[in-house]
DNA sequence: CCTCCACCGGAAATCGCGGGTA
DNA sequence: TACCCGCGATTTCCGGTGGAGG
């Protein structure tokens, strides 16, 4: 450096250390949790049957982070023996529901690419079949690796896996299973027979707390950014954020590298607090969007239900004022309306997604318990996100077309 | 303290679709 | 082609819930 010309002072010196899959040398906060990890993983180096472990904790918590950390040791280390064959297969389970998803999955991971199979049609069982031939194909230590498990409906797999060896499924390949779950309740919805072999060690991770998330953040960010380009009090005020919302160090680092984001698209040389503001609202835009894409056609009428509610300023209102209003809607498009229970479920969806927010009402004897629907966000910023989604022919034009026009809202009534 | 209202929300059944085997 | 399979969305069924009224 330092010749005639310099290329412009970006203010990344390396922006992927602010992604989630970046590994760092060492991880914060979570000393215990990996020496009680690290002590539960020992059996694969001794060359015994490998423990199931299950790991449980909020998101960004580092449970990932940490396994990811802990096996890349334990691969190098085993390859020191002669005698161990360490094979690790990790499987994210999200957008998997069932355990025919994710036992198609892992026949896949151990086959190449030529030779993948289809993930439907085959009957269960001979799915299965495939799944312990590649199993004990591959043969040694294979540890398994299921994040977010308790996105799978089922317990199947994870009966069947520990268990492969001793029904006789597998004859050359040891198998452990770790288990990666958001969900505290996950567990105990287990059945209790699965639960005792999946759950022999437990290893909680608790959020962190604000200070974690400061050194996490500070760790990070002084990979990534230039010295200098954060000002003070930028670091304090994502981890706050992160702490308030779930000790997540995941959230904390979007915010984070959102906020650089900003920063460079401003060609702004310095990061500061109101900078930090602006992405927060910046993401939470992109949460919205992301959410209302998400939903079904009937979930967008409910929505421009409530919105035109909203906007005659009827709500808060309970599922049964919504109901005729989405009716209408609903035959104007020329589809059926759905039945009310299901309505409840697509409100419920978008309270979930924090577009909507519901309250309890009881009015006793008188009028029984209900809920009170309202909406939480920007109205223009739901209709820009329906706009930008909708895909049904007609539904936009003739509802948010129409809606827009912001005069006889009577006609829907 | 017991009743009762009226919606809430879990569970099971059903439907239509996409995909597979023989 | 005939038939099998899994799955998401929906419908159907129904027990639960909590406070005002008695």
């Amino acid at each position: 450096m330092g010749g005639m010309f310099e290329r412009d002072l970006d203010i990344y010196r390396n922006r992927d250390a602010l992604r989630e899959d970046y590994q760092p040398d060492t991880l914060v906060g979570r000393d215990e949790e990996l020496e009680r990890y690290k002590t539960a993983l020992q059996p694969v180096i001794n060359g015994e049957q490998p423990n199931n472990i299950f790991l449980y904790g909020k998101t960004g918590v580092g449970k990932t982070a940490g396994t990811r950390f802990l096996l890349d040791h334990l691969i190098d280390d085993a390859a020191q023996y002669d005698d161990i064959k360490l094979t690790v297969k990790m499987l994210n389970c999200d957008g998997l529901s069932s355990s025919y998803q994710i036992a198609t999955r892992l026949v896949n991971k151990f086959r190449d690419e030529s030779n993948q199979i289809s993930t439907t049609g085959y009957p269960r069982s001979t799915v299965y079949d495939m799944l312990w031939e590649e199993l004990d194909k591959c043969g040694g230590t294979i540890l398994i690796v299921l994040d977010e498990v308790d996105h799978i409906n089922d317990d199947s797999i994870l009966y069947q896996l520990p268990r492969a060896r001793a029904n006789g499924n597998l004859s050359n390949a040891k198998i452990g299973i770790i288990g990666i779950s958001n969900d505290f309740s996950f567990r105990d919805n287990l059945s209790p027979k699965v639960k005792s072999s999946l759950c022999e060690e437990e290893i909680q991770f608790p959020a962190y707390d604000a200070q974690e998330l400061i050194q996490i953040l500070r760790q990070r960010a002084d990979v990534a950014f230039y010295d200098g380009v954060l000002t003070d009090g930028v670091i304090e005020l994502c981890a706050a954020y992160g702490a308030k919302d779930a000790g997540d160090a995941r959230q904390s680092l979007d915010l984070l590298m959102k906020t650089g984001d900003l920063a460079r698209d401003r060609d702004t040389k310095a990061i500061t607090e109101d900078l930090v503001r602006d992405a927060r609202n910046e993401l939470e835009r992109g949460r919205i969007r992301e959410g209302i894409s998400g939903l079904t056609q009937h979930g967008h009428l409910v929505l421009y239900a409530l919105i035109t509610l909203d906007r005659e300023g009827e709500t808060p209102v309970r599922s049964r004022d919504i109901r005729p209003r989405y009716t209408n809607f609903a035959n104007q498009i020329g589809a059926d309306p759905l039945v009310p229970r299901r309505m409840r479920d697509h409100l419920g969806e978008l309270s979930m997604l924090g577009i909507i927010s519901a309250v309890e009402r009881n009015e006793g004897r008188r009028g029984g318990t209900y809920r009170e629907y309202s909406v939480d966000m920007d109205i223009n910023m739901i209709l820009s996100a329906l706009d930008e989604t909708i895909t049904e022919v007609g539904v936009h034009e003739s509802i948010a077309g129409i809606f827009a026009e912001d005069t006889t809202l009577e006609r829907y009534t």
